[in-house]
DNA sequence: TGTACATCAGTGAACGCGCGTTCACTGATGTAC
DNA sequence: TGTACATCAGTGAACGCGCGTTCACTGATGTAC
């Protein structure tokens, strides 16, 4: 039973903790995080971090699911965007979901290793995987509007692992440097639009 | 300066090590994996480690590298056994390489989290990277091979991510059971297909 | 084939340190009259 | 507008525990003659 930020004072250092702990993930990485650094580095000491998360886990928790919360918000937007446009201009815009998905995690330094955190450690895993299929379910949604002769298990396998991929790709962003953004985005919109475009 | 195992009893020492590690890194996590607790469940005791480690890190690199290694054998065969038969059949089997990873894969318990962890660690990412680059470098060798006019960077750039998917495939097999993994091979190729296709 | 010695492969026990977490408390902010 | 009180947001200091790692040592295996 953890209390909730009220004031604004709060709220800030409940958003300087995640903020610390999203940095420190690229620093040290998930295995050497700990909670009295986060303390340190966010300019508290430990028992204001253990008055709004229950423990550790939470706070990366709420980290992640800060992140994939403002991925989806991302996602929403485009949806909205080409929900009336009819199924052409879902499949010919992803490589703007992927764009703008990406500018989300680039923005927040320690965005991508927080994302590898949640796929790497078994305790965090299932909150991706929840994610993921939050995701592919809205996907299949605004598609099957327009496709209703598809068979809806089918497309959302398509589109889970299309999803699978858009992240993977976006995670991949940094680290390898030697393919320009662009071009990622390029290619992964083909890729998927080559597994969308038969169920199509 | 540590020693490597020279009789049989230390190999088997040294392999049991590698082993736990990666069953540990399924079951706690990187987070929570400790070089006593790999020890305890080895049977060993910490000072057995340390002759054949030089510190916590270098279990988890060893025991990627020996997973990447079987997974690398396996892309050897592939591309040995498709070499003289012309580009169309590198594309054509895709799938196989990506079945005979996943069998890789599966074979040991904890290989897909010994991945994820590759990837999640700050320490350990750049094993992976390089691995991958590897991986790729391979594949454009032997794809070049068929295809001399293609400008090399592309086709590089395309198989790098081509691989990076490869194994975000393997890896998201058994955490999303309501994909069949022939299904996800299936899909895969398709994708990848589509983007090495146009260059061929 | 047997013995002496060198090397290899471990054990037993502990070290200092930082971990996750908690207790009892103080200071800051909001609210009622 | 000022004061009394309730609630919120932290601090200071420490806890026991397990961490990564090491030292000095014993037991097992290989080798030379």
């Amino acid at each position: 039973v953890k209390a909730s930020p009220r004031q604004e004072r709060a709220q800030a250092t409940y958003e300087r903790l995640l903020d610390v702990a999203g940095a420190l993930l690229a620093e040290v990485g998930i295995e050497r995080i700990s909670t009295n650094l986060i303390c340190a580095r966010a300019g508290v000491t430990p028992p204001a971090l253990y008055r709004y998360f229950g423990d550790k886990y939470a706070v990366l928790a709420a980290l992640g699911q800060r992140l994939m919360a403002r991925q989806n918000d991302v996602l929403e937007a485009w949806i909205a965007r080409h929900r009336g446009c009819g199924v052409a201009a879902l499949v010919d815009h992803i490589e703007d979901l992927l764009r703008e998905t990406a500018a989300v995690t680039r923005a927040e330094p320690g965005a991508a290793w927080t994302l590898r955190a949640l796929t790497a450690s078994p305790q965090l895993a299932p909150i991706r995987v929840e994610s993921h299929r939050y995701v592919t379910d809205r996907l299949v949604e605004a598609y099957q509007a327009h496709l209703p002769e598809i068979d809806r298990e089918t497309l959302w396998q398509r589109l889970r692992l299309a999803v699978e991929f858009g992240f993977a790709a976006d995670v991949m962003l940094q680290e390898e440097e030697r393919i320009p953004a662009e071009t990622v985005f390029a290619l992964t919109g083909q890729m998927l639009r080559g597994a969308l475009l038969p169920a199509a």
